[in-house]
DNA sequence: CAGACCCCCCAAGCCGGGCTTATGCTCGGA
DNA sequence: TCCGAGCATAAGCCCGGCTTGGGGGGTCTG
């Protein structure tokens, strides 16, 4: 029921047979016996339900329905390998596409440097790039819309009863750790602590906020809170420069991932480290099957490299 | 050596598979069990190198290499049931093409009215005519110049130490019988015996003759000369009307076909029946392969038919 | 004219691969 | 929480392909 169909092995042999003129050349030419070929040919007859060579005296002919085969076995060969060799492209690294989606801003470095990276060891692939937020950016992955997802997480700040609710939703995709990324207090230079070498994060206590995205924002407040306080939070904003300009301004503190401030110059303002350690992974996510796709592979690796510099 | 390569069916699975959208729908479009397909595209993935497939959740989808496999499947699959379809119209006798090869003006009933039930009976099927020789005729056959021949043979006058001369030269062709056709005498209505009911051969020793193609010529001789003498031949021609009209200008004696008197109407001419029993055996000749193809045996069988009325 | 070579067919045997049944697992819905 | 759907896996049977070895026929050449 699945195989009663001309086979293109049958198609290739009997190619190799009308061309050659005898079932020992084709044989040769195929790297396998004659027996081999005759078989092969007798089973396609079979199949066919008609004689498609002739062998008359010593040379072989075909008959008007092998010459339909042999006719239409050029464009399906044809097709055939093409199809082979765009996948072994694919395969091979020569190709292929992989879409990345990262988190807005925050792979300011890492991104760039693993597309270059990318592109300098596989110069056939394409590797394209869209901001997403690390829920939509999940929600994309698992509808297909892209191959790979930049997200962060932060550790568990206090062990509740269901202590692993941000990883549970990643238990079924690839995870693969790219780097930890130290988070750091954002003090107006005026302020009396913008100097100091280390801070705890309760002497911000009564300091108004200026919060991240919404997920930053969270975890901002569930450190505060375990630190024994809620913070005031008077504005809330992705985009790091504005963070920079707001604290400058004098309007509040925040903080910022330390990875963040590599490519920016804080304008009036001052960074120095706080305490309890705050710390956010930067992950790239996965499907288990897509981690296998050469080119979703390549660039996985690409961006654990990009991490050691 | 000879299976490297994708092979239809897999394609024909994995377009399944695409479009119904689940191993389990493809199974049963294919007409074959869940496992079947599981391990199909396993086997395509092996082969391919890279993953093809992704099972996010429920629902499946393709990779970038899967849907290139699935784009070329489609064109591949067309091509190849658009070969099946040639080829077995041909088997089917719904088309195919015979070249019959007959000798000249040797057949014109027995061929016309083969052609008309062929045309009758298998309407797509195409027969070509043309004339040649006896000797040409098989001589085209083996070369794959047509596919059936009209010939005819004498049997042997006398039993000489190669007996079967004639024969000889076909033992490797399939021969099938269609009629055998006896040789009467033609004789000018005013010569002494044109009202006999039957005359020997040895009573026209003294004749002049008119002998036809070179094949009847030589055998018009070896039956002469087996009843004890050697015709005097003035004139050969294969043109039976021209034999009648030269016989009917009195220019000589001839024996002739008994089917060639069929269509025609001999003017100033009779005919007589001779003695001994000359006969000649017009037979259809084929290669053995070629007896196989469908639309070569049918015009066979019809030539057969064609003799039966 | 005979030997030699080439090519094809046939038979037997080994091997791999495909399909099936049976079973377990996961996930989503009632 | 149970149930159904769907995929994966394992074991087993079976068919089909390829190989080796032997035989027959045709052609070319010495």
């Amino acid at each position: 029921m699945l195989g009663d169909m001309i086979e293109a092995r049958h198609l290739r042999v009997l190619r190799a047979v009308a061309t050659t003129g005898s079932f020992s050349a084709a044989a040769r030419e195929l790297g396998c016996t004659q027996p081999a070929v005759s078989q092969q040919m007798k089973a396609l007859e079979q199949s066919t339900g008609t004689p498609l060579l002739i062998r008359s005296g010593r040379e072989m002919r075909l008959t008007q329905a092998g010459e339909a085969l042999v006719r239409h076995a050029t464009g399906i060969l044809a097709g055939l390998t093409a199809a082979e060799e765009e996948v072994a492209a694919i395969a091979g690294l020569r190709a292929g596409r992989v879409r990345l989606v990262s988190f807005p801003s925050g792979s300011s470095a890492l991104v760039p440097s693993a597309l270059a990276a990318m592109r300098a060891a596989h110069p056939g692939t394409r590797v394209s790039l869209v901001e997403a937020e690390p829920g939509r950016s999940v929600e994309m992955l698992r509808e297909g819309d892209c191959e790979i997802a930049l997200a962060f997480r932060y550790p568990e700040v206090e062990v509740r009863g269901d202590g692993q609710a941000a990883r549970e939703e990643w238990d079924d995709l690839v995870v693969r750790p790219l780097l930890t990324d130290r988070l750091v207090g954002v003090l107006p230079e005026s302020h009396r602590l913008a100097g100091a070498d280390r801070i705890g994060i309760g002497e911000l206590a009564e300091e108004p906020w200026i919060a991240g995205c919404p997920r930053c924002r969270r975890h901002l407040v569930e450190v505060c809170e375990s630190a024994g306080f809620t913070p005031r939070i008077d504005f809330a904003t992705d985009d790091y420069p504005a963070v920079f300009g707001l604290v400058g301004a004098g309007l509040g503190v925040a903080v910022m991932p330390e990875l963040a401030l590599e490519s920016v110059v804080p304008m009036g303002a001052r960074t120095v480290p706080v305490e309890p350690l705050v710390q956010r992974e930067i992950v790239a996510l996965t499907l288990p099957d897509l981690e296998r796709v050469p080119a979703v592979g390549a660039m996985l690796d690409r961006l654990t490299e990009a991490t050691r510099r």
